[in-house]
DNA sequence: GAGGCTAGTGACAGCCACTGACAGTTGACA
DNA sequence: TGTCAACTGTCAGTGGCTGTCACTAGCCTC
């Protein structure tokens, strides 16, 4: 069986029927390793942490660790995760006659709303936010971060593709405006974490901040005295 | 000393004043290792050879192999530096009038006018364009090669920055045109290395009728019937 | 052109992420 | 309560990568 995959299947209409004793030890021993690994992490880094040590932290052996988690980057990547599947939920949601670009915008706005308390049920939320930096300042990391995008602007170019009632593979607009968008995130992330303040807010204003930019930035003349941003 | 360096140091006057055999030699031994990595690399897959694999096709230790190339990955992505080096040296000769996004256009198709001889003289062409497949279909490369075009995507916007007078870290807009330039590239690398055909000048063709769909696909309303492409 | 210097190399040992195999333990359920 | 299956620990092994050390072979000086 697979301990780490979805937290709840998407169609459970039952109020949820208490797990066994098994599955509450699991889930348990899941979140104690998944804290522990996101403190070291954070703490004393990402390639100087062990998973010896995350597992040591939480008293399971090491075989143990690799059963919850495919990986060292998969514990990482864990709770961002989450708020990725949301945003996609969110995107699907939209109102049908909603331009692309402001459907994903208004997307981001909603599932960041609703995000936070989702996390802090895993994960202290302050923690994940720093976490957010070691993975900037992680050569690998950033690089499974990077990866890890553009599969979900795949899967969302598909959803956009959808709602305007497109083929991905023949007209290139779906796949365009979601890469100018996760762009644009990218970008923002980057300068948001090079920052101090690691809010959802302080992210959220600069992302919406460039958004605005694009255009302008687009047009040839930038001779127009935009007023920069702070 | 570091042997995988550049290949010239960028002020050479004198007509090369030959190297010794010492040099001559090592420069052999690397160029055997590339050529003997990219071949393995894309007969067999990228994790399907081990680094002894390498080092044994060339007859050398793996600890001669770690002499020339810092990691599996650095060997894979030799070539591409030189192909990145010569793209952001066109970005810096563009004419300073030029709008940013049209720079970067021109800069792209010069560059890869001129990249087939100086791959040639390392490794075969054909070679270099087949393994960008290997590099799209392992998810190792394909993260280590989003990370390093984020790389490249800085630098670039710092150029940019400067031909328009601009502080890249104040005004969002160079950054914002190099990120949604980056995105369209990274698109059509893609779709292209998912079609069969490997060479360079499908590649320009599809960058370039992506790059055309930039604005449509930002503009809110995409009812007005563009033509999809091939 | 003999001898010393040192860059380049091979051999070896070791770390860490990760995997397969096997056996012991413990919830679940009849 | 006993059986089964899930979960776990232990152990051995692979592959990427690094440090160390001794040795060989270009290079340079006298």
């Amino acid at each position: 069986m697979r301990p780490a995959g979805a937290v709840n299947p998407a169609g459970a209409t039952h109020p949820a029927p208490r797990p066994g004793l098994r599955e509450r030890k699991k889930r348990r021993t899941r979140d104690a390793l998944l804290r522990a690994a996101l403190e070291l992490f954070t703490a004393r880094g990402y390639e100087r942490t062990t998973v010896d040590d995350i597992a040591e932290a939480v008293d399971v052996s090491q075989r143990t660790f690799f059963r919850y988690f495919a990986s060292k980057e998969e514990a990482a990547f864990f709770v961002a995760r989450l708020a990725e599947a949301r945003f996609v939920d969110a995107v699907r949601a939209r109102p049908p006659g909603e331009p692309p670009l402001e459907a994903l915008r208004q997307s981001l706005a909603e599932s960041w709303g609703s995000i936070g308390e989702a996390i802090e049920q895993l994960v202290p939320l302050e923690l994940h936010m720093r976490f957010y930096q070691v993975i900037e300042t992680t050569p690998a990391l950033l690089a499974a971060h990077l990866r890890r995008a553009t599969e979900l602007e795949e899967e969302i170019a598909r959803v956009i593709a959808e709602r305007e009632g497109l083929d991905v593979d023949a007209d290139p607009r779906p796949r365009v405006v979601v890469a100018v968008f996760g762009a644009v995130m990218r970008v923002t992330e980057r300068i948001w974490s090079a920052r101090g303040e690691a809010t959802l807010g302080a992210l959220r204003d600069l992302t919406a901040a460039y958004l605005d930019q694009v255009e302008p930035a687009l047009t040839g003349d930038w001779r127009g005295d935009r007023p920069p941003l702070a």
